[in-house]
RNA sequence: GCCGUUGUAGCUCAGUCGGUAGAGCGGCGCACUCGUAAUGCGCAGGUCAAGGGUUCGAGUCCCUUCAACGGCUCCA
């Protein structure tokens, strides 16, 4: 989850708090591995967590924590708590500070960054040279900064529970080696971690996964194989409605279509850069008759093609070549996640070819969709992030030209300054072509994911030596924008099922309306109803099966249909419907011909009420 | 990819000490014809993820592989 207090978070008790429950679980951890090395442990948004090096068993694995252990753990913190241990700082030497921690490896690495002022005890860079301080609470003395609760007795002792053990990187680098991290939750008091775990039991029933198998949205099938999802009626009607409005909208913004292959010779991702700078995120090739083939993790250097079929001129410009795009991806097994992180994506994908001049403004522009997008959806829980190269990349997983780099990132930054457009800048998570603008948003559990995408590509047009003829008659090369603010099918329909809990509104809803016949003398009049609403292009169905009344209402509901139409003997000498919302709210004996206005309007307006 | 956990019917799960598999929901059939969130009865459905091993005997114990989940790393 965010934490949104950023303002001097070690003045907050809470913060204390969890801190404190950190050292002392390191504590309870030597206590019962004496021979185990402590790395670093840090309070986090909802608690704290600690990394241990517990060393190798007699056969060589790696020994790792059981869940007994987080048990036997989380008993003895109870103890160190209850002995009101006072948490004593003081202030050493470096020479001190390796004498104290000489068996701690760990330790000793983070005193050498705090000695050369690199980084602080957590491994973040600083600015100015920290002093070296350590911790005391009982036996244990720990390298840390603080700040903490001044006794143990002040964590409290029924307000933290140990949630999980987990796999860690020394450091976050996959290169180090793997540490065991101890995550727990921490809070003032009972009440606020019950609701915290009951928060967690209610992110589950909104997880997309669980929602896309009982919406029948998507499913994964193990031989159709792992991040390649199939879209199942239900989620191929969703697909329909987002291509529906992204054409629309783009047809608006002046936007062209274009259609390109699935795969391509290795020549074009060579000539790219993907295979220099991205071949890690690719399928392996096929071979045919000699010829090396991949399929395109991205649509870019078709689109360049497509620029460079035929001479442009500045009066073509901006040139804007939208396409949903299918992409294939070979994302690390661990990293895949439901339909957050798949391996095959159908992107909203377009690429703004424009000159240096027009640039801010189809910037702009692009910006302006993502808004028009979010209002649409009620997306308001995002963070616009500038993500900027970083000159230790340069020539390795970014394109080595500092200068345009520098130039393209400040066209960015005034772009976003004069639209008073707020973002945080991230060095060194740019695209390889370019820095970027990342629209951030949370999944039900939590877990941040880029949906939106909006990125400056200086590079790779040159690459492909595309040009326009300028004002002067003289070859200029065009910037590209490469942008996806529905982000992929896959990722904003995962988004969309969590943020809607699954109760779409009418216009993506699958199926709209569902018609229930109170008997079976009413099926007739209900299945005229559904087929005149379906020739209308109303998505409606009866519901002729054997069930009561009631059942039929339950099964509707279940499947978050957004009306349903309650039709008995009074309603067929009305010509008129029972309408139930999806809410619960009910209009009785409505004229059939009002309700059909209704839907109708609530469609074509894309509105998000019932 | 790495660390940990888990794989039993379409879904959610039970299965004791190793003795050849069970429930609810769902599906199908029959009966019921009902006014705003579950009508009753019956039937079908399983290579216990896959492969190997230990054992007289494996859903259960061991190994390998695959997949999912919690994290790390990485991303739309």
């Amino acid at each position: 989850m965010m934490s949104n207090h950023n303002q001097a978070p070690e003045q907050d008790q809470l913060y204390r708090i969890r801190h404190s429950a950190a050292h002392v679980m390191a504590q309870a951890v030597l206590e019962i591995y004496p021979e185990a090395k402590i790395a670093i442990g840090p309070p986090i948004d909802t608690g704290f967590y600690y990394d241990f090096d517990l060393g190798k068993t007699e056969e060589g694995k790696v020994r790792t924590f059981s869940s007994e252990d987080l048990e036997q753990i989380e008993k003895r913190m109870r103890q160190i708590i209850a002995g009101k241990h006072p948490f004593v700082f003081r202030e050493v030497d470096a020479a001190e500070a390796r004498a104290l921690f000489s068996d701690q490896p760990y330790k000793l690495e983070l005193i050498a960054g705090l000695e050369k002022g690199e980084v602080d005890e957590y491994g973040n860079e600083v600015k100015d040279k920290p002093a070296i301080s350590t911790y005391r609470q009982d036996t244990f003395e720990d390298l840390c900064r603080g700040p903490h609760v001044e006794h143990t007795g002040q964590i409290p002792p029924d307000s933290f529970k140990l949630m999980s053990v987990a796999g860690a990187y020394w450091r976050g680098d996959e290169h180090n080696p793997m540490l065991q991290r101890i995550y727990g939750t921490a809070w003032r008091n009972k009440k606020d971690l019950n609701e915290h775990l009951q928060l967690l039991e209610e992110a589950k029933k909104r997880d997309h996964r669980k929602l896309g198998r009982e919406l029948e949205i998507f499913i994964f099938e193990e031989e159709v194989g792992p991040g390649l999802p199939l879209w199942l009626p239900n989620g191929g009607v969703i697909i329909q409605e987002l291509e529906r409005l992204a054409v629309e909208v783009e047809q608006q913004a002046g936007y062209q279509r274009v259609k390109s292959p699935h795969l391509a010779k290795e020549d074009l991702f060579l000539h790219s850069g993907h295979l220099p700078y991205y071949a890690e995120s690719m399928y392996p090739p096929m071979e045919l008759e000699g010829v090396r083939y991949y399929m395109k993790p991205m649509n870019c250097p078709f689109h360049h093609k497509i620029f460079g079929a035929k001479p442009r001129s500045y009066r073509d410009l901006p040139l804007r070549l939208a396409e949903y795009g299918t992409c294939y991806r070979y994302e690390k097994s661990g990293e895949l996640f439901g339909l957050m992180r798949v391996r095959s994506m159908q992107m909203n994908d377009a690429h703004i070819y424009c000159g240096e001049d027009q640039f801010e403004q189809e910037f702009m522009g692009v910006i302006g969709l993502y808004r028009q997008y979010f209002n649409l959806f009620g997306i308001d829980r995002y963070v616009m992030r500038l993500s900027t190269h970083a000159q230790k990349g340069l020539g390795k997983k970014y394109v080595d030209n500092q200068r345009l780099w520098l130039k393209t990132e400040d066209m960015v930054r005034r772009a976003m300054d004069n639209g008073g457009v707020p973002y945080v800048e991230v060095p060194d998570e740019a695209a390889f072509y370019g820095p970027k603008i990342d629209v951030q948003i949370w999944s039900a559990i939590g877990r941040e994911f880029t949906l939106a995408t909006n990125q400056v590509d200086f590079a790779v047009p040159a690459r492909f030596d595309l040009v326009f003829t300028n004002r002067e008659g003289k070859e200029e090369t065009p910037l590209c924008i490469h942008r996806a603010p529905l982000s992929t099918h896959e990722r904003m329909i995962g988004f969309l099922l969590e943020h809607y809990a699954g109760a779409f509104p009418v216009w993506l809803a699958p199926e709209q309306v569902r018609v229930i016949p109170i008997t079976m003398e009413h099926n007739e009049y209900a299945e005229r109803l559904a087929l005149e609403l379906q020739a209308t292009g109303v998505r409606s169905d009866a519901d002729l099966s054997s069930e009561r009344m009631n059942a039929k209402i339950r099964n509707a509901q279940l499947m978050k249909v957004p009306y349903m139409l309650v039709v008995g003997d009074q309603e067929v000498a009305n010509h008129a419907v029972a309408l139930r919302k999806r809410d619960g709210s009910r209009i009785n004996d409505l004229p059939f011909g009002a309700f059909l206005e209704l839907v109708k309007q609530n469609i074509a307006s894309r509105s998000s009420d019932l």
